[in-house]
This record gives C-alpha cells, structure tokens and sequence, in this order.
DNA sequence: CCGATATTTCAGAAAGTTCTGAAACGTAGG
DNA sequence: CCTACGTTTCAGAACTTTCTGAAATATCGG
C-alpha cells in the first residue's frame, strides 16, 4: 500500500467497516481512498496505491457504480475511466440512504404487506401477525418521515437536524401562541411543557 | 425447519437481511423468531423450530445478548434459560441504534480526531484532512441529534417523526407569530427557542 | 458428593466470499 | 481492419465465516 500515512489509516478503518456492513474490504478502501483524493483516480492509480490486482478494483469499481456512489469522468485525449466521489458529502449521505432503502426495506415492507394479507391458522399465526403490523407500522412511520426529509434542501436539512428536540418547544410554543376558537386545541398531541 | 408457513417466510427473510447486514443468517433468523413467539423459548425449542445445532443456537443467543436485544427469563420450577425480545418495539430500535453507534460510529468518530490533530505533510494531505473534517462534522452533526431523540420518550418521537417537514411550516408560522421588540428575530437562521 | 440436566466451548468440516492472473472483449486512431 | 490500450470476465486459489458434534463445564436437587 503506497499512501501518504494518514490517508492510509483512514483508508485502512474503512476497510475494515466495510467488513462489519455488507460492503468487502476492498470496496471500502478504494471508496475512502477517491473520498480523500483532490483529483480524480483512475484504475491504475488505484492498484498502485492500494496494492490490489487489477481485477479486484475493477470489480470494486462495478460495485460502487451499481451503488450509485462513484461519478465516472473522462479527460480530454485520454480513455481511461476516472472516479470520483461527489464534492457535497450530504449527497453521499442522500444516496446511501436510497440504495440501501431500496434494497433493505423495500423489500421489507413487501414482504409484511404480503404476509399480513393471509388468514392466520392458529393462534400462534395470529399472535406472529400481531408482531409483524408493528413492525409494518414502525417502517411505515420511518420510511414516511425519510420521505420528507429527502424532499429538502440541504440547508434546510441541517436547520432540523440542528433543532432537534428543540422542535419539541417552539411546538408547546406554538399552541400557546395559537388562540383558538374552543380553546384547549393542541392538548392531546402536545401535552404541557414537563421536566427535562 | 418446522414453522407456521407464515412465520417461516418471516423468519427466512430476515435470515437474508442479517447476511446482507453484518449479522449471520442464523441470529437473524433466532431474532426473528423470538420476536414472532407468543411465549419465551427456550434453546431446545430454538433447535426443534429452526432446525439447526443446539451449539449454533447457543452461539447465536450468546452473540444476542451481547447486543442487548433478547431479555433473559426463567420459569419456575424449570432451569432452562427462555429467551423473549421486548414487547415494545421501539426498545428494540433504541437498543439498535445504541449498539450500532457504539460498535460503528464512535470508533470512526475516534479515528477521525486522532487524524484530524495531525500536521498535514503536504498538499494532498492538507486536502484528505479537508475532507475528513467534512465527515467528522457531518457525524456530529447526526450524532447530536440522535442523542436529542433518545432523550424523547416514544410518544413524542412518534409524534415528531409524523410532523416530518411539516415542522419548518411550524417554524415559518412562529416566526410570523411572534412579534418581537426589535423586530425581525428568527430572519437568519430559526435561533433556538429559548426562554421558558 | 452424585447424577441428571442444561449450557458453553472448541477443533475441524462445510460453506461462502474475496482475490488473483490469464484470457476475452471493446474501441479509438491510424 | 489492424494495433494499442484499456476494461471486464472468469475459474480456481486463498481466505474467512459459519456450523456441527463431541467434550468440557456448570448447577440443581437429593
């Protein structure tokens, strides 16, 4: 392995994450490796830098393409295939987040709707579907709620995630500042401010 | 393996995610049928459902509880060791995504400062470290927020997750409510709520 | 302390995955 | 339509993970 020592330890942690999640070794280094690189790389670069065949990286490459997570580019009066990774982290952020959505929960959420849809035998069936509308109804809220952060911009995006539950209280300031005709709206949904 | 039809699909399919995931096929599958069971089980009854060795499951329910995701019980009269998953499911999201940020995030967030106090020792270093701090700050940004979240009690994270983006509706209409000396307050960035 | 029952450990077998070098394939420019 | 250069595919080697049966360990009631 040929890099500079602080990019090889950050190459080499992500390497082994890559192991833990369902991404090999490989894959994960030649990822962290285009994500630290000013300039784009391409596949020959990165054999000498991570000392892996030429095959491997190319197969890494595929695998990334298929994950949407590389942008392949081209320079003037020369065809090899150049990577790299967006500028805009949160745009890896986005993406991540899809593909694994589409690949994870999904299907998922497929197969709950399918097994939900049949008559239970017995008791025991009917208790498993029980369990199972629950955790249909979790992904649902979950999913749901990726829906509409995705739709934001960035900015936006940060301004929420910053508020955190600090929502919680401009919503209990909200309804205090809402005078309503009946009064009292708001009373289920965003019981008084407690303890913290 | 000797499963209701219904659950059996249940338990095969989340057999495939936890390979797909870091976790092996047969702690998805013991997880999912423990999360689907009526009653507590125990290992031998593991064995007869699954249909795999009683070494396996021992295994398998070793490497669960060190996730803290099954509850240890005992029947009176009886010495065997039942296994059961909460009742609540959002305990069992709570409890992964504490484990998941102690085993994923928080070394990256380690090796992250460590190589962030560096001297970068030339121009492509200099540039890695940029990058890096990208994603440092980009984790902690998420990390804070989730501690915020894990502070909620269920109800109110439910209720915060179905507000979705509606919350920066929320936030327009207090700005526009709140009529401050001065004036113009919350034009830069929705400052947090503060008084109380 | 013993026997019965339950659980854990562990070495090796089985299965699965990652990686490589060699060969096949694709294509741009002459 | 050839050559040079680059990419992809693929069969098997190397490595890793998972799984099993057998043996070791633990614990309860008598």
């Amino acid at each position: 392995m040929n890099l500079p020592p602080l990019v090889q330890t950050f190459v080499l942690h992500f390497g082994e994450m890559g192991s833990r999640w369902g991404i090999n070794r490989t894959v994960g280094q030649i990822y962290a490796l285009l994500y630290v690189s000013a300039e784009p790389l391409n596949a020959e670069d990165i054999v000498e830098r991570l000392g892996v065949s030429r095959s491997n990286v190319s197969m890494g490459l595929k695998e990334l393409q298929a994950w949407n997570l590389v942008r392949l580019q081209h320079k003037p009066g020369d065809r090899r295939d150049y990577f790299t990774t967006p500028d805009d982290i949160w745009q890896i952020v986005r993406t991540l987040a899809e593909e694994r959505k589409k690949r994870e929960v999904d299907p998922t959420m497929t197969l709950l709707r399918e097994v939900l849809m049949q008559e239970p035998a017995s008791v025991e069936e009917r208790h498993a579907q029980e369990r199972m509308r629950e955790m249909h109804d979790l992904f649902e809220l979950l999913t749901a709620w990726y829906a509409d952060m995705r739709r934001l911009e960035t900015e936006r995006l940060v301004q929420l995630l910053s508020l955190g539950s600090k929502v919680q209280k401009i919503l209990e300031m909200k309804d205090r500042l809402m005078v309503l005709p009946g009064g009292r709206k708001g009373a289920r949904r965003t019981p008084s401010p407690d303890s913290e």
